[in-house]
DNA sequence: TTTAAAATGATATTGAAAATCAATATTCTA
DNA sequence: TAGAATATTGATTTTCAATATCATTTTAAA
C-alpha cells in the first residue's frame, strides 16, 4: 500500500474510525490530483466512480484527510476551500497570476528561516503560516 | 480634513461616485477601528450612529474603501473577511496566536524581497501577497 | 448474537456576501 | 429651472460553500 494511503488508515485507526469503502474511493480520486481541487470538484469525480456517495462524505473525508496531514487546506482567496495532496510532499507556498489564475508552488527556505525569528520576536512559537504571492505571469505580461 | 477622508473623497469624485452622508459615517466609524473589523461588526457600531443605514450599504462601502486603498481585506481563515485602516499605514503582516486569537501586526523587510525576488525567478512581476503566521503567543505557551 | 459505536446519504440549515429592485437623491443639460 | 440621466439607498431575496441533523445502515466489540 502506498504510503500516504497507509498514513490514512493508521490515523484513522489511533482514532478508531474506519476506513470505509468510501473513504478508500475519496482518498484514491484524491490521490490523482495535481495541485489542489474544490469538494465541489472532488465531488464530481466522485460520482463518476460511484454516483451513490454522497457530497457530506466527500466534505467530511477531506477534512479527515487535512487532520491526518495527507492534505493540506489551501486559500487563494476566492471563497473556496481547496484541498492539495500534501503528505510526502515538500512544504511549499503559492505563487498566483491574478489574471489567469495560474498558481505556481514556490519556496525560499531563508523565508521561512525569517518567519520563524519573526515570530519568536514578537514572543510567538511558530506552527504554521499561510504564505500567497500574487501578480502577473510572464504570458500574462506580455499582452 | 484628514488626508485618508480627503483621499476617499478624491477616489469616489474620479470615479464619478458621490460622497454621500451614509458613505462619510462608516468610514468615520471605520477609520477609528484598531486593528481590524468586520463588515457585521462595523455594521452594528454604525446603526447605534444611525440606524437607518443598511447592511448592504455597509458591505459596498467597505469595497469602495478597499478599492481606494483606504482599507485593506485581512483574511484570518476562519470565513469572515475583515478590513483594517491601510491609508497612511506601513505595510505589514499578521501574526496570530491559534489559542486566544490575539493578532500582532508583523514585517520583516527581508522577507518582502525574497517574496519579490522569489515571484521574480518565476518570471512573475510580484504585484501583492498575504502572508499570515500562525503560532502561540507568550502568554498561552505557558499554560 | 447482542450491543454499542461509527458512517452514510439525504436533507435542512447556517452565515457571509452579493444581487435585485423600487424608491430617492443628486448631477447634468437644455 | 424643469426634466432627463445617473447614482445611491435600504429592504429583501438569492446564492453558495460549508456544516448540522437525523434516520438508516454498517461495522466492530463484548
Amino acid at each position: 500500500m502506498q504510503a500516504a494511503r497507509e498514513q490514512f488508515f493508521n490515523y484513522l485507526a489511533k482514532k478508531k474510525l474506519k476506513f470505509t469503502t468510501q473513504r478508500a474511493l475519496i482518498f484514491d480520486v484524491f490521490w490523482q490530483v495535481e495541485e489542489h481541487i474544490s469538494p465541489e470538484e472532488l465531488y464530481g469525480l466522485v460520482k463518476k466512480k460511484d454516483p451513490s456517495i454522497g457530497q457530506a462524505t466527500v466534505y467530511r473525508t477531506l477534512k479527515l484527510l487535512s487532520d491526518s496531514k495527507i492534505a493540506r487546506e489551501v486559500d487563494f482567496g476566492d471563497g473556496v476551500t481547496r484541498y492539495e495532496p500534501y503528505f510526502g510532499q515538500s512544504h511549499h507556498d503559492h505563487l498566483i497570476c491574478k489574471e489567469c489564475g495560474k498558481s505556481v508552488e514556490v519556496v525560499d527556505e531563508r523565508i521561512e528561516k525569517l518567519q520563524e525569528k519573526l515570530a519568536a520576536k514578537h514572543g510567538f512559537i511558530l506552527s504554521g503560516h499561510s504564505m500567497y504571492l500574487y501578480g502577473h505571469c510572464k504570458e500574462c505580461s506580455k499582452k
